[in-house]
RNA sequence: CGGGGCGUAGCGCAGUCUGGUUAGCGCGCUUGACUGGGGGUCAAGAGGUCGCAGGUUCGAAUCCUGUCGCCCCGACCA
């Protein structure tokens, strides 16, 4: 390819919107374009990077064993009504407007995911256990209602997914869940590892859903927005939502204060109240009242820490929990919200493990306006049920002790054990062995592919600009063709690029009549892996220069030296990208 | 959805407070000349419903009202 017949719009400059490295870059190196908030034309540069992506991301897949399908981005919504998530997804689910209110306009939604949709494929197909397991996937544009684009194409209304979904008869065993789980789980260790990503895999929540496993596939970046907490010792890595911690030890400071009744008139939250009796938030139990199934559920935690929902309702076993409302609150303790301590209070109260350690706590009295000093466990209060509910933070360490980093991330991959919410939901069953019906065990696989290009960027990149892995760059090569009206610089340039090309190597040869400098900076925008500069000066000594992009290293090379190097440095980053 | 900011040429901005020539500047673009290993120089050009609608005024990019869009922080994120 040349140059000057494909189409780079690159630019010096980048609009004061973009913010994130990622943004600025793929717009300076010409790369997308900003259409409506959350939707990017791929412009053709951007558009080799995505398909290369796509390209591996398929390979493995169908290595793996995936099937790949195509399903339509317009769903009926009665399918959606079916499992809830009309409900459930809110904004999120995006409708087609405009007509009656009763017409097949309104009746359709744009899916931001296809469990519905694949679901009613299985209901329909699969029959028997025989058929089973398999495993369908497609890549597929999503439509998400998200409330706030951002971050270029990190967060967007309209991406670009590849969603597999895998159909058992049971859990365990030969063709289980597990099994194709584990085998999702190892194709997303391969497509990344082929991306040439620094990514790392942690626990995640698998919410009120449950199941037992749930894994996303995070790049630590500065631009993203989940945090992720890793051990020193690397054994373990977690979503934060997620990530348990280790029980703090008792520090034995006090015990013997007496119980008192102090008045706080008007100061209800922890910030408040502290400064108010000055005294420290961590020296403060905070008394937070749930319901769940229709009965209140108290939690306590550190006045410096926060409730973990979901580990609270997994601890307590009642699965979802939700804050209650003021009347609850209010019939419970006696007492205005913000007053609330575990003193007297009857109802189930779940202490977190951090307030089993705590001596001469100050905590709310359950009587509006005054709280009370010098609490101790045991004497004041007995707690019957205690353990991890709260979230992790700096200075945790994880379970086995080893001291919990935290890491701002972008997840990438996530793989997901469903279960039978939407077999069931949607009356998908075959015909199991025993002759007996049974729904479908589901599992569930996405990948961002978008959000590798952006996220590969984040990782890669300097002030020069971009620096892609080999595996997803939009051309390995590029040369650089100095001084064009030199006929020896143009046919040599020529030839490399024919060499090359048909050696199967993506290359792009600059034939722009442009100063060196000038196509110097757009290589280095650009961020192809490798630079080949052929120049007048170099050809007095018959050698091109051939540069490396991540390293900055170069090295002359004779030109029939040319494809025989350049072939041999694709292969060894291919190779260690796979890794 | 709450808070903040911004809409003037493809991109980056000035001008708006205090209304008044033909709305400017840089990058990029076109033509020509020179230049040619790190975004070069000179000259001549093209390119604008000042987001949109209404209002005030002799006169609106500028003042008023409404509206749309974009970005950031927060909330939300099966």
């Amino acid at each position: 390819m040349k140059w000057t017949e494909f189409f780079i719009p690159t630019s010096k400059e980048s609009p004061t919107e973009a913010t994130v490295p990622s943004h600025q870059l793929m717009i300076r190196a010409g790369l997308i374009r900003q259409v409506v908030a959350g939707a990017y034309t791929y412009l053709p540069l951007g558009y080799r990077s995505l398909r290369k992506v796509e390209a591996i991301v398929r390979e493995e897949m169908n290595r793996a064993g995936g099937i790949e399908l195509h399903m339509p981005a317009m769903h009926p919504i009665e399918w959606w009504e079916q499992t809830g998530r009309v409900a459930a997804m809110g904004e999120v689910l995006l409708r087609l407007g405009g007509g009656s209110g009763d017409d097949w306009r309104s009746r359709t939604v744009l899916g931001p995911t296809h469990e519905e949709v694949i679901t009613e494929i299985a209901r329909a197909y699969l029959n028997s256990y025989k058929q089973l397991p398999v495993n369908f996937y497609q890549i597929q544009t999503k439509f998400r209602g998200e409330a706030r684009p951002k971050s270029g194409v990190l967060r967007t209304r309209e991406f670009l997914m590849k969603d597999a979904y895998s159909f058992h008869t049971a859990k365990e065993g030969a063709g289980g869940l597990d099994e194709g789980y584990q085998k999702m789980y190892d194709a997303y260790r391969a497509i990344f590892g082929r991306c040439g990503l620094p990514y790392i895999v942690v626990e995640a929540e698998s919410g009120p859903i449950g199941g037992d496993a749930s894994h996303e596939f995070m790049v630590p970046t500065e631009a993203g927005e989940d945090y992720l907490v890793q051990s020193e010792d690397g054994s373990y890595a977690a979503n934060l939502e997620r990530a348990a911690v280790a029980p703090l030890s008792d520090q034995h400071d006090g015990g013997n204060a007496p119980l008192r009744e102090v008045h706080t008139p008007g100061f209800k939250t922890i910030d408040e109240v502290s400064g108010f009796l000055k005294c420290e938030p961590r020296k403060m139990i905070k008394t937070i009242i749930y319901e769940a199934n229709g009965s209140p559920l108290v939690a306590l935690v550190r006045g410096d820490h926060e409730v973990n929902e979901a580990k609270l309702g997994r601890f307590a076993g009642v699965g979802r929990v939700t804050p209650a409302g003021p009347d609850l609150i209010r019939k419970l303790t006696g007492a205005e919200v913000g007053f609330a301590g575990p003193v007297g209070l009857n109802a189930r109260v779940i202490a977190d493990q951090a307030v089993t350690v705590m001596h001469d706590a100050v905590t709310g009295a359950n009587k509006t306006d005054y709280h009370i000093t010098g609490v101790n466990a045991g004497r004041d209060f007995q707690i019957q049920e205690s353990g991890d509910i709260r979230m992790a933070v700096e200075g945790d360490r994880a379970p086995n002790g080893s001291a919990l980093a935290f890491k701002k991330c972008i997840e990438i991959g996530h793989v997901f054990k469903l279960g039978t919410k939407y077999s069931e939901a949607m009356d998908a069953k075959c015909l199991d062995a025993d002759g007996k019906p049974k729904a479908f065990v589901m599992g569930c696989y996405g990948i961002g592919l978008n959000r590798i290009m952006a996220a590969a960027i984040e990782a890669f990149h300097d002030d020069k600009g971009i620096s892609w892995p080999m595996s997803i760059a939009p051309f390995h090569v590029v040369i650089c063709a100095l001084d064009i009206r030199e006929e020896a610089v143009t046919s040599l340039s020529q030839k490399l690029h024919d060499e090359l090309g048909a050696a199967g190597i993506d290359v792009l040869l600059d034939d722009r009549d442009a100063r060196p400098g000038f196509k110097f900076k757009d290589a280095e925008l650009i961020g192809f892996p490798i630079r080949l500069t052929v120049g007048k000066k170099g050809l007095v000594e018959d050698l091109v220069e051939l540069q490396i992009r991540r390293t900055g290293e170069s090295q002359k090379v004779a030109p029939d030296q040319v494809v025989a190097t350049v072939r041999r440095l694709v292969d060894t980053a291919l190779r260690s990208e796979r890794t």
